[in-house]
DNA sequence: GACTCACATAAGTCTGTGCTTATGTATTGG
DNA sequence: CCAATACATAAGCACAGACTTATGTGAGTC
């Protein structure tokens, strides 16, 4: 669940489709393996994977085992990233504008 | 200068504290190595990976090479992790509080 | 013009990682 | 209770990547 992790897990761009696949509903690892080409065993290393970055969340319910977005794993990379925040100032007023949004 | 390659630039850990040193302000590849027990190969390698991932600029000065970090890579990772605003809704109340201390 | 400096590039090695097949382990259904 | 389902784990393989030493190249120095 560190940085390191983090930033490996999504390095692999299976593993970055499987999360964007997660973020649009929760599935379970047979749902997943739906569209890819990929074995059951490589499935369950990339989930393994994602879990341990703490970018997944798994919850078992009876032998499917549920997995969904973990927002802390995302929460680290925007925690990151805002280390740099002088270095895009023209998104700022961009961020402003989604906030406002975002309010009404 | 993809998705693929900053994700990948940033999965090693002495790229991203390169980088990280960078946003203290422009060096060169010398100076860089300051702090590194780092060939100077290995640094130049890791330079060039970063550069075509688009997270860092150079700029030939006689026979220095300085580097600086780009906004637009930085600006990819933001537009990634913005696909994913809905997953940490707790953070906008203190991306709130951080733009209200900048216009100060 | 030879020498040094600041880099990049080449080539080889060694470790890490993503895949496979094979197998293990609960859980559910007939 | 036995077979099928849904997954995890083990072991082995092949390729990618991070490092090294060696060498190339262009810009400053004397």
């Amino acid at each position: 669940m560190s940085e390191v992790d983090i930033f490996k897990a999504l390095a692999d761009p299976t593993r970055r489709a499987v999360f964007e696949r997660l973020a649009d509903g929760e599935k379970n690892a047979t749902e997943l393996r739906e569209g890819f080409s990929l074995s059951q065993p490589a499935m369950s290393q990339h989930l393994a994977v994602l879990r341990s970055a703490g970018l997944v969340a798994e919850q078992k319910t009876g032998r499917h085992v549920h997995y969904r977005v973990n927002p802390d794993g995302l929460a680290q990379i925007h925690q990151w990233l805002n280390r740099y925040r002088a270095f895009w100032p023209q998104r700022v007023d961009e961020l402003k504008q989604l906030l406002k949004e975002m309010d009404q």
